[in-house]
DNA sequence: CCAAACAGTTAAACTGATTTAACAGAAGAG
DNA sequence: CTCTTCTGTTAAATCAGTTTAACTGTTTGG
């Protein structure tokens, strides 16, 4: 039967008027009017480009999702009258009746400026980049006590909030990470990973980094070597210390528990370590620093209190931000790829809100840039 | 239909059990007593909280949006019911039929690495904060060329992503910003101001700023004072220029053009933009910098060539990045409130989806923070 | 030549909320 | 003892899409 003959003009009014008599259901009613076909005003649904097309609404749509099933001339048709009409469809409405959102959140820790940290930052542009190339927005959140106590992290999927979540800075300290054991809510643990392997997640090879950072100080000829740590909770930042541990034994040193101390991941905290570490060890002539903002405020430090860095002590951080290639000294790091963690991290989380099961688990290349922080070891009477 | 079915089966409205319909009671306790009234199996939804609770979806839709219509028994017997069944609105259904999408967009410029840059971080921070706080969410988009040309800014209200935009780093040149001057979507161009005064927009006293940097300077005996630019097609960036030239020549000095370049607001240009001030004006002692980037690349280049910052060249910056305080020297530099801008834009942003016509324009105080770049002027001989 | 397979399209039933006009019952006014 | 007003609640329309079963024609196979 021809669509178009079994339309029946007929106006709201009217159709109210004769809503007594329990029209059998098979029946379609239709709003027809004599507009011309381009209609400026008001905004354009799938429904007003149906009837202008010529096509049911489910042509339309057919259109729109390229299902193979609509015919090379009908597609063509519906193409032309949606960009004739300018039609956008309601990304709402589609969210709701199919099954995603085209949306993923990145979960950051509750730090005070998460977002002005240049770690975050720099796997969430990664991120950004290839959300944007799958059509993916991206949303991000803060994960305060209040919204885990809230259960806000399971709230994102059920009120369809998102599809997916990528978590950034979280260690196995964080209990509500279990709650995505189950599979049922995609996620992926970023730049760690989780005891028992429950998780699915992604990270740099912070072992490998160690490994080469201590190789270099050695090589140099350190042997009192420092380490400043932070989140003895985090897989990822254990790694370090033990390979530090390692490395030191196997080169004959026997490395003391007062040569570490904890820097909290911030400029304050690696400042404060190093005046513990130097004050504790005056022979200590290099530290090992979990990451470059602690390696940056043991430098502020050292230069503060009269050591020359790197003549009278070694300093290598972990992160190569940016900006700290133009820092005074120079820092030598160990480069993390983190826009590229963010890149994978991102293609992945999309794979598993589309069904793929295999568990996410991979280990991203880490290497030692080398710059001016770093020396032989000082000779010393 | 089925609802008023439902409602006779529920026992807790006693009230209905025994209004007109003159059923035996053994039909009703029979036919619903074997259904429990929670249903841990499938998603709840407003049609099951309103059947358990043996009202209709109205009015746990008024219970959801306190609506003042509903009484204060109804009120609570639904929320006891959502609160039992657990149920939780789908959002995109809420969205698709009241006006808003409780969703904002933060548009940034498209540089590299936008997001791992300090000053958008800082900004940013601020506007998810006090997001959160409205209960807005917050989605992330870098304006590629590819973005505008295809209009996907308007494209982001249209499709219902977003109820508005926070424009980041964009200034007049940037044409696509005049698509909001018909005010038709709510957007706020922040820390920058738009010819005309066309669009809603928020920014930091740059002016005032400027002033305190060159009143210290001059203080501190400084005459042939440099300048490291950026974005002279930024109303705020000009700000700063016009003030260094105006204090000059208010304290009897006239400024060459030379004594300006641009640094692009990069560590590079920083520095590049320092070794060519320097060269051309082996007789400069200090340097105004756009930007703390710009001041740090600009102080790594004196440094390497064998100048000493603040004893030979003094260096002034804009933003007041957090671990600048930490470099070497640390930076005297112009405090800017980005995590308040941030705050505040996005409040005044959900006041104008809202409703509120005032066009939004303030200034938001800057002060000049001493740090150990500057000193005062070299005795030369 | 008839039945089965196939291609293309549509009607109708979802998705899950909000909103408005209508309505029933109680209280207050005359 | 009516008539009006007020309150609280509901039915039904609406938002704007997707999806599936069913329904036409048209080929193809036996």
């Amino acid at each position: 039967m021809d669509y178009n003959k079994s339309v029946q003009e007929t106006k709201a009014s009217v159709r109210l008027a004769d809503q007594g008599d329990e029209r059998p259901p098979g029946e379609m009613v239709v709003k027809f009017t004599d507009t011309p076909v381009d209609k400026p005003s008001g905004k354009v649904n799938i429904r007003e480009v149906a009837r202008q097309a010529g096509v049911s609404t489910a042509t339309v749509s057919m259109v729109l999702n390229e299902n193979p099933r609509i015919s090379r001339a009908t597609q063509l048709k519906v193409q032309r009258m949606i960009e004739r009409m300018g039609y956008q469809p309601n990304r709402l409405a589609q969210s709701l009746s199919s099954r995603y959102t085209q949306v993923i959140a990145v979960l950051l820790p509750p730090l005070r400026h998460a977002l002005a940290d240049a770690y975050f930052g720099e796997i969430i542009s990664g991120i950004a980049d290839r959300a944007g190339k799958l059509g993916q927005k991206m949303i991000i959140e803060q994960a305060k006590p209040q919204f885990i106590k809230e259960s806000k992290h399971i709230e994102l999927y059920e009120r369809r909030y998102v599809d997916g979540v990528l978590a950034l800075g979280f260690n196995e300290k964080h209990a509500f990470l279990r709650d995505f054991a189950g599979r049922q809510y995609p996620m992926i643990l970023v730049d760690n990973r989780f005891g028992g392997n429950i998780l699915d997640c992604l990270h740099c090879d912070y072992r490998g980094g160690a490994e080469q950072a201590m190789n270099f100080l050695l090589q140099l000829g350190h042997r009192v070597i420092g380490m400043i740590y932070a989140a003895p909770e985090s897989p990822t930042a254990r790694d370090v210390t033990e390979v530090y541990a390692r490395r030191l034994r196997e080169a004959g040193i026997a490395p003391l528990q007062s040569w570490m101390s904890d820097g909290c991941f911030t400029d304050e905290g690696g400042a404060a370590a190093a005046g513990e570490l130097i004050s504790r060890h005056p022979e200590m002539t290099a530290l090992l620093c979990g990451n470059d903002k602690m390696a940056l405020g043991a430098i502020r430090y050292l230069v503060e209190h009269g050591h020359r860095v790197p003549q009278d002590v070694s300093v290598i951080g972990f992160d190569d931000l940016q900006h700290l290639a133009y820092a005074n000294p120079s820092l030598t790091t160990v480069h993390l790829p983190l826009y590229e963690l963010g890149v994978l991290a991102c293609g992945r989380l999309v794979e598993l809100i589309h069904g793929k099961t295999d568990r996410v688990y991979e280990v991203l290349p880490t290497h030692l840039v080398l710059r001016e922080s770093t020396g032989i070891v000082p000779h010393r009477d």
